[in-house]
DNA sequence: GTTAACTTGATACAGCGTATCGAGTTTTCC
DNA sequence: GGAAAACTCGATACGCTGTATCAAGTTAAC
């Protein structure tokens, strides 16, 4: 274990010299306890050290630079991606779905981990946990290990991307200063403008609906995790004809 | 039509003043051309200047800053997503298998359109056409609005994290001056170490087979992609029971 | 006790987005 | 026709970034 994360990154210990003052956990905490607060944008190596009461080179003595801060942070965050320790239910839907929820939860504590996205496909520690945990959910429904790998990545990215999709308001909100309606009616003429021309009747029709009858976000991802674990279910047991089922576990 | 696109950006000839040097959509041309060569990082204000022989602060005269640089290029792109005209075959499967690729191929030729990814979602022209295309094909599935919109949320979401996670090696690569088997070397040491641990068989079932069975990412893609529309199909009619089909159109 | 390994902090460099301002150019209005 | 408004354009500058470099100080090992 000890010697794994040595593997994973160069040694933290030091053989000589000085204690450090901190250790590369407080670095992390605290690098997280910046983006968390003032977003991905805000935090810089400078800012990261002042809050550490540091030099502006200090951070570099624990890390190589801002891409090992990441690469840090990121594994932390996705260990709270991680089914709590003895918490299987045996049930593969019911798994991935608390697996999909649990991602998107942690994603709203720190919601520059969907910003960053998938973007950082580095083996870290928990990272290779996660993958365990998925694959051993989904070694229940008999596929080939290409199509478990694929399921995997269509996990991700739905998750991801329908965080994504839901967070993006309000960083872009957070990084040009306006306020979510502001942003929002900045192009409200533009579309009236379109809807107006009639040239885009599908459009209209969304438009119109839009301002009634339309749900909340809450209600389209838990649809949209929906349709996605079908579709999981559809593949199950190798065959993949469309309107199969699969034999009850 | 011309009113429209002045209602998106402010208006781009001018009343008075000297004629431009060049117009907008060179502007855009020539910044899709960096970003296309050298990478998103590659494109700043300083360097699109230059490229166009002017001077540092000149595009501001064209655009309010960056951020409407990539609006203005994003929307460039979104216009290669959109089906040729006439070429509607009325089967929605096909229709959106088509669309799928398309988007694939189009991020293939300008790969920093899915580094941006979901995160810009502001209505702009092609955008908009893009939508109404969308919706227009789901319109034969019988669908509420909600679940229309919701579902082509899940295709661009399935598009975007396919290509990005695609891409992410070789951008990687870019970012870090690696070749890409030696930045996958160089974390081998660590998988090893994991694998050679025992404690995570099925990480290491999924590695051994790496070497060997596991398919390119083509096959991925295309597999992944019959999934998603077996979930789309498995919804329409409004009836979301798992197994159901749907009746011919 | 010496030396090697390390932390720390200052300084510096090249780059970024863009605010500001002055000068030059073209059109519109009186 | 002349004045003024509206615009382009270029230079300069500010504050920010990641990080290379280097001198000084600290600790453990030989």
């Amino acid at each position: 274990m000890k010697e794994r994360e040595n593997l994973w990154l160069r040694p933290e210990q030091p053989a000589r010299g000085p204690r450090p003052r901190f250790g590369r956990a407080e670095m992390t905490r605290a690098a997280i306890a910046i983006a968390d607060a003032e977003g991905l944008a805000a935090l810089s190596m400078r800012r990261l050290a002042a809050d550490l009461d540091a030099g502006p080179m200090s951070p570099y003595s624990y890390i190589t630079g801002k891409d090992e801060l990441i690469e840090l942070m990121v594994d932390a965050v996705t260990a709270e991606f991680l089914r709590p320790d003895g918490a299987a239910c045996g049930d593969w839907r019911t798994e991935l779905r608390d697996l999909a929820r649990r991602m998107r939860s942690a994603m709203h504590r720190h919601p520059w981990m969907a910003e960053i996205g998938l973007r950082r496909q580095a083996a870290s520690p928990n990272r290779i946990r996660l993958f365990e945990q998925v694959l051993g959910v989904l070694d229940a429904l008999e596929l080939s290990m290409d199509a478990m790998l694929t399921t995997m990545i269509m996990i991700f990215v739905h998750v991801y991307g329908f965080v994504q999709i839901e967070l993006a308001d309000q960083e872009a909100q957070r990084h040009t200063g306006l306020e979510l309606s502001a942003w929002m009616r900045r192009q409200l003429p533009y579309i009236e403008s379109v809807v107006s021309a009639g040239d885009h009747p599908m459009f209209a029709r969304m438009t119109a609906e839009a301002g009634r009858t339309l749900t909340g976000f809450d209600e389209r991802w838990e649809y949209g995790l929906e349709r996605l674990l079908d579709s999981i279910q559809g593949s199950a047991g190798g065959r993949r004809a469309a309107g199969e089922t699969r034999p009850p576990v």
